[in-house]
DNA sequence: CTAACGTACAACCAAATGGTTGTAGATGGG
DNA sequence: CCCATCTACAACCATTTGGTTGTACGTTAG
């Protein structure tokens, strides 16, 4: 049972994207590339470091799926997908809505008073199961 | 006066945060100490790594605002910070309203179809003011 | 065809990350 | 007091990251 398909191999994607949005230089992009008519030479072009590293950053935000990339001759417009900060959200809510579960058993715990080895302790509730922390 | 907190030297704060959040056993972590109760110790039992590296998990979190620690006794409880969740969401909601903002103001110019100088020109957009990419 | 432009990728480098071990201070229990 | 436990931190190591330069390739303009 892998709640919404966010659960299985979730943690590397996840992991992506929050890593992608874990740089100034990564949502600036972001924000420029709403409307999708910038091509990466011309993103790079806004920024103090070269082409090849405005390149990797794109790489790196295409990965997480943030962005998409689309053919216009000889250039390669940057989009940012519009469901991408849906899908961050989704992440946090997830995170949310797991210990919003605990403090829900926890409320429960304390009305029926009694913990001994009964009651529905919590069963693993992570989420990596290929490198994870239990690895 | 800084906005809300959010818009001087807060790329760095959303840096932190994101990049706390962008890794298995860190999320792990904030799922687990949400009751508090859960000192370094314990959460280092629960995973397949030394003291030492939860430990520095835990200061990674910490330094994102994610979770505090309070002592009791020789144990160093750790609890997730309920409002660190709606801080996320947040340098989301920024993020996307920046987008949209754009998007509308899109379609502002092209009802009106002339931009010469008068309306509010989206003045920068941008957060980064010290590390940023205009360093 | 040739030149210019835009993209892609490889090689390289410094710094940060994520892990290890070892050690040193506090704190509480017998 | 002495010992076990928990925490904190330093030193070290391998890998990743974020940047550089250089080069090769495709496409458009002349």
């Amino acid at each position: 049972m892998v709640v919404d398909g966010i659960a299985d191999e979730t943690g590397d994607i996840v992991d992506r994207l929050f890593h992608a949005l874990a740089d100034g230089t990564r949502r600036d992009i972001l924000r420029r590339c709403v409307r999708g008519e910038l091509s990466v030479s011309r993103l790079a072009a806004a920024y103090p470091m070269s082409f090849a590293a405005v390149h990797k950053h794109v790489a790196v935000l295409e990965r997480a799926g943030l962005v998409t990339k689309e053919r216009r001759g000889r250039e390669q417009l940057v989009r940012t997908d519009p469901d991408a900060v849906g899908r961050a959200r989704r992440a946090l809510d997830e995170l949310e809505s797991a210990w919003r579960a605990r403090v829900d058993r926890m409320s429960g715990l304390l009305a029926e008073d009694d913990d001994g080895g009964g009651g529905p302790r919590a069963p693993d509730l992570r989420e990596n199961t290929t490198k994870g922390p239990d690895g």
